[in-house]
DNA sequence: ATGATTTATTAGACTAGTCTAATTATTGGG
DNA sequence: CCCAATAATTAGACTAGTCTAATAAATCAT
């Protein structure tokens, strides 16, 4: 969805406050995110029209299951920066959990990726709380952001003419999975498989096609 | 210091011109940065009054000590996330370099030391690139040599007597942090704060205390 | 050296996120 | 049940960073 650094702040603290079992009420968040209260308002409905929240006065805010989503993987990047900061680096709190907090708003998808899989996809974090699932499946990318080996699945090819027959020549089809084996020089152009065949696409095409990630 | 991000996306863009032998002017920076120039004149003007560059129509911006000090620690942490990125996750271009230009902005000082640590001191990056030294509390000035408005921390105070009662009632002390508010007409005497209280010193003492220039 | 092109500057406006001060709603204790 | 305390809301303003449109200055090519 590509939310500000601020719009995520409220999301957590809305999803930390409803694992509490606590009304995100408008003062309270005000608190802890130290600003005062009509900020809070404001925000509030900048996300209620975004689709992540509801508000009400009396029950506060509550997540929609699209902000419940965006939290989770806020936080699923915060355990696993934790776990990958305290594992190689033994850092220790409080050091941990603010370097974290910094972290997990500009590290991309790609990126936690490579540390989870670096981490042996770890299931919970050092203080034993338990790693949200990558929701990868349900975000959508674009081929040319997709990282070398990581299998993906077409969604969506809105291609016409040659590079549509290329596409249909070669099976490279909505539904079909592949993989990207080798990136040009200078991501001109991705080599792509589905360990049968390779095929070159460029980086033109690559733009438009969507993909998605496929958990095994 | 603390300058926002996009301050210090404007100091590394003018450093790196600079090692490229090229004259910071407004539509190079504008292009780089992908801002317009009317924006890029607005920041020069903030990033002089901030003693960080000087400005002038015909040579472009051109960074002061202090504006190259704060360019040098960022390539510095840059250079840093890269190899690490690199060694633990082989993380590969263009990736290392996206993410280390997002991280560069928010790891700390103290982050960064650790990453230092674990790297065993490299000198150089992935690429080769040199790695600037850190320079934060290695230079030691006397007071009196410190600019306006320039937090310093004091190491030591080879004081005795009244002189030092002045500066034990006052916690004028190694290890505390100060900066100068003002400077007498003949540098004879430092109006100094610790944002609690002011405090005068003489020229006389100013010259034996030993500082430290803090950048955060 | 002068007119055309490019670059720099000014003036004024917009957005996101924040604030304060004043007002309106809600709630909880006698 | 009423009023005082607390919370929510409105209105209006500020800052940093950006923009566009118009003007001024510098440079460059003949």
């Amino acid at each position: 969805m590509d939310l500000s650094r601020t719009q995520q702040d409220y999301i957590k603290a809305i999803w930390n406050l409803d694992q509490l079992d606590k009304k995100a009420k408008m003062k309270v968040v005000a608190d802890i995110l130290l600003v005062k209260p009509p900020t809070v308002l404001a925000m509030f409905r900048q996300l209620s029209k975004l689709g992540l929240i509801s508000y009400d006065k009396r029950e506060g805010a509550k997540l929609t299951v699209a902000g419940r989503g965006e939290a989770e993987q806020l936080i699923r990047k915060h355990r696993l920066i934790e776990t990958f900061l305290r594992s190689v680096l033994k850092i220790e709190e409080p050091l941990l959990h603010d370097e974290a907090e910094k972290l997990e708003h500009v590290i991309s998808d790609q990126l936690i990726m490579k540390i989870d899989e670096y981490l042996n996809y770890p299931s919970t974090d050092p203080h034993g709380s338990i790693i949200p699932l990558s929701r990868v499946g349900d975000i959508q990318y674009a081929l040319h952001e997709v990282e070398p080996d990581i299998p993906f699945k077409i969604i969506q090819i809105p291609m016409a003419g040659k590079e549509k027959n290329y596409c249909i020549d070669n099976d490279f089809l909505p539904g079909s999975e592949w993989k990207i084996k080798n990136v040009g020089p200078k991501n001109e152009s991705f080599l792509v498989t589905n360990s049968e065949v390779y095929l070159a696409i460029s980086d033109h095409m690559a733009e438009k096609i969507k993909v998605t990630i496929i958990r095994r």
